[in-house]
DNA sequence: TGCCAAATGAAAATGGTTTTCAATTATTAT
DNA sequence: ATAATAATTGAAAACCATTTTCATTTGGCA
């Protein structure tokens, strides 16, 4: 269950930052998107009502939200970053679709023995650790096939 | 076991390079660090001896040695990228230190299984993971310790 | 209503990385 | 050995996401 544009609200309330039309903004579309984005596309879908909000302010809203654990940050294939809003709100990892950008969350992490294991083995205290598979989901999947087929030529 | 120098050379040899004085100093230099190594970084060491090679060869090469798989590449805590001889020559991962650089290679990847089974629940196929840890290593957690008790000042 | 710390945004700075392109060079063919 | 040629190099400029600066605005509180 994601965090509602109710709860993040008061969250930052209650963490002392002020509730600006621009966050309001910010916050909305990161609400309503179900895949990652990346400060460029808030920039764009926030913008695209001509707000006028600085690209400057989606980076300083963006950073805020993951420092109060509001949203998820990670690293895209291309090198960029991206953000979705927390969904499930304990640690945990993702899936991406490298073709659509789809992002699944797997609640569980199932590493904390692996992990555990690790740092017995090797007398390191470990801090964090991250875990991301990428590939290709389902509906990419089929979009791929239905265009296989179309090249080939299917004669029925 | 990490890759030879004449290992790497004839690898790229084979694979239709150009055995440059700039590339052969730079495989020296990745050769001869335990630890990884930013491009910044093997830029200074390469240049240490006034050999003169630009940064863009620097680049350039570690991007082929990455794509050779002769090197690991992984991001750094800081956004940046890290490079090193690869030492274990399957697929691996790696646990950092984040006090002083270094690196370990976990040798086995154990995640096989659950990678499967999360392609198994998620209809995706899963064509790539990242696993990556971050701690303190023993000799860097030693330093704290001393560093503390000077500190707090043990009589003795 | 007024105050003030926090927030905004235009503009410039940053910094790692990539592109461009003319000059150089490692390798192959003669 | 020499010439031919495609790959490599590197200086300079471009790129581009992100950060910093700083003057202006504004949300929240007294
Ligand atoms: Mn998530
Ligand atoms: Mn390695
Ligand atoms: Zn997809
Ligand atoms: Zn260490």
């Amino acid at each position: 269950m994601s965090y509602t544009y109710k709860d993040i609200i008061s969250t930052l309330r209650r963490t002392g930052c002020k509730i600006t039309p621009q966050r309001r903004q910010i916050i909305k579309v990161l609400q309503s998107s179900t895949s990652h984005l990346t400060p460029a596309e808030v920039f764009e879908k926030v913008n695209c009502n001509s707000s006028g909000t600085g690209m400057v302010t989606i980076y300083r809203t963006l950073e805020m939200l993951e420092k109060a654990d509001l949203v998820c940050r990670f690293n895209l294939n291309n090198g960029h970053t991206g953000y979705l809003i927390r969904r499930p709100h304990q640690h945990h990892h993702h899936l991406l679709c490298n073709r659509c950008g789809l992002v699944i969350d797997l609640e569980d992490c199932h590493l904390e023995k692996l992990v555990k294991q690790v740092g017995a083995d090797t007398g390191f205290t470990i801090t964090e650790h991250s875990f991301e598979l990428t590939g290709i989901c389902p509906g990419c999947q089929q979009a791929e096939n239905d265009a296989r087929s179309s090249r080939v030529g299917i004669s029925t």
